[in-house]
DNA sequence: GACATTATTGTTATATTATAACGTATCAAT
DNA sequence: ATTGATACGTTATAATATAACAATAATGTC
């Protein structure tokens, strides 16, 4: 089980977070021969500014404020269009937002753990839960092509201070 | 594993799929004491005219030629929510779209298999599944609470006649 | 370097999904 | 019959997403 559920529950020097994907989405650009437009870059930065998933038009004002100018809804679209093309982020469905991809790399099939309090996303690659659905999907002769999974509930942080306040 | 899945990819006695529903439907608001009004009636059974999650706002057109009367957004989303809150249908959250449950009694955490091709969803209730996100979440410290699983593919139909085709 | 080609962004308009707010009608219990 | 709660009608608008076309910028080729 490969997460960043450590990472994002807890303080951390979010600097490094940042970098790190912004140095991931150099290397995949320069592999595909994909641009890393100051716009895209701008996005990228932004999903990665928090665990949280961004909507697309928390994204809009922030960029604009950003780049000090005006930007439209297509804008914003095309940059997250492309980001999800190269699995730099992914669209939590159940949110209507995005978040940044911890391994962007790493060609699996992911499941988010969701905190219903911060609003924390934790991304989780889960071998032998795929396992299990593509043994399921299998059973019911189903050709499993891609799949959302988004569990909800409360990060260790929130589920221990509700505790308290009990 | 309880599913309908053969019974959502296979040609069937669909009028018995519908009135099956609209008993159990009636039951659950016998037990709830809980209304089950004409508008929500015809939303739950154009909900079950086929195996297809539907979008509000096809909902909204044929609740329309239904009832011919016009009908408002509102009235199309209030019944919807009645519906959910009672555990009569589904939201999809990856299609902003909703479909019957095929067993709303049993208090289970479900799983889609949607067609890509013929848009048909087959609901699952997988004990093991839960079980294994349980413990994936357990081990993470994250309380889970909720769960959106959707997967997408090929039902078996379509599948097949893929093959033919190639 | 000038040119053609392609990729990206700007701009305007609009589609799609969902909800707020408030008034009216219906139901159900006394 | 009156009342209180529930459901529905109506209007307006919020929130999310895309279509279409023009303008600009980057890249490769001569």
């Amino acid at each position: 089980m490969l997460t960043n559920s450590r990472l994002v529950h807890q303080s951390h020097d979010h600097g490094r977070c940042i970098n790190a994907a912004l140095t991931r989405a150099l290397d995949l650009c320069a592999d595909r021969k994909a641009r890393m437009t100051p716009t895209r870059e701008a996005v990228l930065r932004l999903l990665w500014q928090s665990h949280q998933p961004l909507g697309a038009y928390q994204l809009q004002d922030q960029l604009a404020t950003l780049l000090d100018k005006p930007i439209a809804p297509p804008t914003v679209y095309r940059a997250i269009e492309f980001l999800l093309q190269l699995g730099l982020i992914h669209r939590i469905a159940s949110l209507n937002a995005y978040i940044g991809c911890p391994f962007p790399n790493s060609d699996h099939s992911n499941l988010f753990m969701i905190c219903n309090n911060c609003g924390s996303a934790a991304e989780v690659a889960h071998a032998s839960i795929n396992e299990l659905l593509q043994m399921a999907t299998d059973k019911a002769n189903f050709t499993l092509q891609s799949q959302t999974l988004e569990l909800f509930g409360l990060c260790p942080q929130c589920a221990s201070s509700e505790n308290e306040t009990t």
